[in-house]
RNA sequence: GGCGGCAUAGCCAAGUGGUAAGGCAGAGCUCUGCAAAAGCUCCAUUCCCCAGUUCGAAUCUGGGUGCCGCCUCCA
């Protein structure tokens, strides 16, 4: 099967066919850092982190950019109100989103390019479309005129007529039509500001994903990602003065757009203020608890942040969670002998589950269905592998040895498992062995007292004890 | 005003022509020193409303209602 996704320049599902056999080239717009990022701001990270390591998982080599706007009017405005430099503060800002992702299990991109360290490359772009005349010059600023690109509207969906009819923002009278957008702004009083062919000044927004992406990726690359919000203007202007700047269409081969994480009704945004920061959530939830719960929603649906919904995601990892340990607290059992006719099931089992979670995730990366897959999986395995009956035969073993396998492999795709916290590695596996021991004995003596406390004590270094038929499980939490 | 999207159980959420996945919550039960984990049973005759196409529609078409987004900084 062919990995489908759905097209914001076509408005359906495509086969996606890479530009080169084998390899994937991603742009992903990062943020403008100025402030702590909200929690709408980490999910593109995270649903294109879940992209890139299916499609390594297919066996593609990937490519993936995410830039930083560190060059921007309100990264100034803020400078300004903290008494700071600009860049400086877009750098410390930038630096704690990286961190903030990086908690959220979100890998590494190959290159985080920044405006401020692409300049000579944005006014070589600039200068071309002035030359070609898809640009001009007003006292020092330099607008792309729209009008001389008939393309423009395609990604949007809108026509020049329009958007000028539902103009209503005080238009530049400099410019000759009210939608064209700035490449170059002159400097103002105490702003960053560069040489440039006119006058010292600083890029346009959109520019600088224009240059940077062709930089790095080249015309013609195969995904582009950001929120729904970018569609207009950003990812409209990106077309145009890519295009028109290297005459060279489609600029990109597939748009994708993530919907936004809703709250009280209304879009997460810095402007309404009904924002909760990644911080926040997780310091309240856990990280692996916002991951978890980003990913169990398709990216284009929208998702409504609250109490209930972060809390049901939390309850839902810890039934993943807790079958993986289980099962591997499993393994460590010594096989019997014997036949167990379940186990062939199971192990076959393992394999439907591969391919459902494979097909949903080739339709247009449908994590939340990818997750159903698993689900099921465990179900049928606990049903199984925790029942009285249980023996642990070698067949028996190595089927449930494959579930631990795969639910480590495809919820690996996603990003689910996160390595246990330093506390809960306070005490060794043999030390952990001694306690049940010492446990068992009182048991045994129906000293309930000291076994309970010993139960209470490991919880509190965080090993799970659990009594069953076949003996003592413990886990870590 | 223009353009676009969404509407499935108490909550979340899959499902784009073949008779409603899954998770959470809830009720009951099994297991059990207690606990925990787990399992079983129950929990949408129905997918916002109306009309149409079809042997058959949550899925397609038309109309309506509601909510949301973009058109201005925004993931």
């Amino acid at each position: 099967m062919a990995i489908r996704v759905y097209n914001t320049l076509t408005r359906q599902k495509e086969d996606f066919v890479p530009a080169e056999p084998g390899k994937v080239r991603i742009y992903v717009c990062g943020v403008t850092p100025y402030n702590y990022a909200h929690i709408g701001n980490a999910r593109p990270p995270v649903v294109w982190d879940c992209i890139r390591r299916f499609l390594a998982y297919r066996g593609y080599e990937v490519t993936f950019i995410q830039n930083f706007t560190d060059i921007d009017d309100k990264i100034i405005q803020r400078g300004h109100e903290l008494q700071r430099d600009p860049l400086e503060l877009a750098r410390e800002y930038s630096q704690i989103y990286l961190e903030d992702i990086g908690a959220l299990g979100v890998r590494p991109a190959d290159r985080y390019p920044r405006v401020s360290e692409h300049i000579p490359e944005i006014i070589a772009m600039v200068k071309t479309l002035v030359e070609k005349g898809y640009a001009y010059v007003v006292d020092g600023d330099v607008f792309f005129a729209i009008e001389s690109f008939p393309a423009y509207g395609k990604l949007s969906g809108r026509s020049l007529d329009e958007m000028q009819a539902g103009s209503r923002v005080e238009v530049d009278e400099r410019k000759r039509h009210p939608m064209d957008f700035a490449l170059w702004k002159s400097a103002k009083a105490g702003e960053p500001a560069w040489d440039s062919p006119w006058g010292p000044g600083r890029p346009g927004w959109h520019i600088e994903c224009s240059a940077m992406s062709l930089k790095y990726l080249g015309c013609g690359f195969d995904l582009h990602g950001g929120g729904t919000d970018l569609i207009f203007p950003h990812h409209e202007n990106e077309i145009a003065q890519a295009e028109a700047c290297t005459g060279c269409a489609p600029f990109v081969r597939y748009w994708l757009h993530s919907a936004f994480i809703t709250m009280g009704g209304n879009k997460m945004s810095k402007s309404l203020g009904n924002i909760a920061t990644i911080r926040e959530v997780i310091e309240k939830y856990s990280a692996k608890v916002a991951r978890f719960w980003l990913i169990g929603t398709h990216y284009r649906n929208p998702i409504s942040f609250g109490d209930e919904e972060l809390t049901a995601a939390a309850k839902g990892l810890e039934r993943l969670e807790t079958c993986r340990a289980n099962l591997r607290h499993l393994l460590t059992a010594e096989p019997v002998d014997g036949d167990d006719p379940q186990a062939r099931v199971i192990a076959n089992l393992t394999v439907d589950t591969k391919e459902n979670f494979i097909a949903a995730m080739e339709d247009d990366f449908n994590t939340a269905l990818a997750l159903g897959s698993l689900y099921e999986l465990v179900r049928e395995a606990n049903r199984w592998a925790l029942d009285r009956e249980f023996r642990p035969t070698v067949s028996g073993l190595r089927a449930v040895e494959s579930v631990v396998t795969t639910l480590d492999e495809l919820g690996g795709i996603l990003g689910i498992w996160f390595e246990d916290d330093a506390g809960s590695q306070a005490l060794s596996d043999a030390e952990i062995q001694q306690l049940v021991e010492e446990r068992q004995a009182a048991r045994k003596n129906k000293d309930w007292q000291t076994a309970d406390a010993i139960r209470d004590r490991l919880k509190a270094a965080g090993i799970v004890l659990e009594d069953t038929p076949q003996g003592v499980r413990w886990r870590r939490e």
